[in-house]
DNA sequence: GTCTATATAATGATAGAC
DNA sequence: GTCTATCATTATATAGAC
């Protein structure tokens, strides 16, 4: 993996913010310059390619987050009722207990959507198979773990939006506990 | 209620079909234009506020028409079992079987929420208290409908997004059917 | 009620100085 | 690596003919 700038580590959380918050189009250049501090110019600096780069490059650092912080909990050797609890833990944080959308939520609703698809469906998939493999771990069927899998994904991806839409982060939280509880 | 003019009968479901599939930014009025097959300055001639009317009178629509096909049932003298089915076929229809998204979802990662949020959050609280009143008629505690309640509206939330970001039909119909089986 | 033509502002993007 | 200045393009919106 290539050393990344110290710049871009400090940009791509402030972008992730901008886009799965007010999504794709909505998110100007000028905005984002504004809201990152960074002229135009500079941020065609850090990305050539411009809004199209930037958030494909968001996608990679929230994928890689992901693998951080949740596949790799996920595939760890700690204990099978752990492993959900430290999930929902991390997701409670990326999504600041439910004030902060989901960027995937975000780019779904998008015209972007088209060209960064397929890496969305791979994360998802990602996801979903190692939640799968969790719930068999816990001796659960392959069928029922399939199940409970994409409806964790349903619940957290629904969740954040009625939480936001109804302006109520207890719809995520109490959502993220009733997850943790599953194997209990 | 007054009466609707014939054109905004057919338009406003295709201005439905427009905002929710790539949302309100990436809607620009050429591309309104297009795909309603109208000039530019004849839908101003409809919509004299421009995009913003647009999405009000959409969300109206809706709203409308959550009234005549789910609260109505919800709310008729039918049987308790029979509801939530009439409910979820309805959906089906509005959602065309997990193809098309939804409206709120895509309101909800835009700018333009904020105007429209109060009308947004209270279709949510009147589906999700006319659902709560299924349930108690079904003989379930207050705590247990509300719960009930507003899981369904975050399933159907979630399944359309990961439906849509997998582009697997299959993941809402599924969760449609599930809501059905509830009370059986 | 629809159109063409146009005004005006904002957009993504680039050149070149520092 | 950041900036100011600027470009072409596209955006929203309007005027006025039919």
């Amino acid at each position: 993996m290539p050393t990344k700038s110290p710049k871009k580590e400090t940009l791509l959380p402030q972008l992730l913010e901008i886009f799965r918050t007010i999504g794709y189009e909505a998110a100007s250049l000028s905005k984002i310059s504004e809201l990152t501090g960074l002229g135009k110019a500079s941020l065609y600096h850090h990305f050539p390619k411009g809004k199209q780069q930037m958030v494909e490059e968001v996608l990679v650092f929230v994928e890689n987050w992901m693998y951080e912080n949740v596949f790799f909990v996920l595939r760890s050797e700690d204990k099978v009722e752990n492993k959900l609890e430290k999930m929902c833990n991390a997701l409670h944080g990326l999504y600041n207990g439910g004030k902060s959308a989901c960027l995937i939520g975000a780019l779904t609703y998008s015209e972007i959507l088209n060209q960064s698809l397929s890496k969305l469906k791979n994360t998802l998939e990602i996801w979903a198979k190692d939640l799968e493999a969790v719930f068999m771990e816990a001796g659960k069927s392959k069928e029922e773990s399939k199940d409970l899998a994409e409806e964790i994904l349903i619940t957290i991806q629904g969740s954040l939006i009625i939480s936001k839409a109804q302006n109520k982060k207890s719809v995520f939280t109490r959502q993220l506990q009733k997850i943790k509880d599953i194997l209990n």
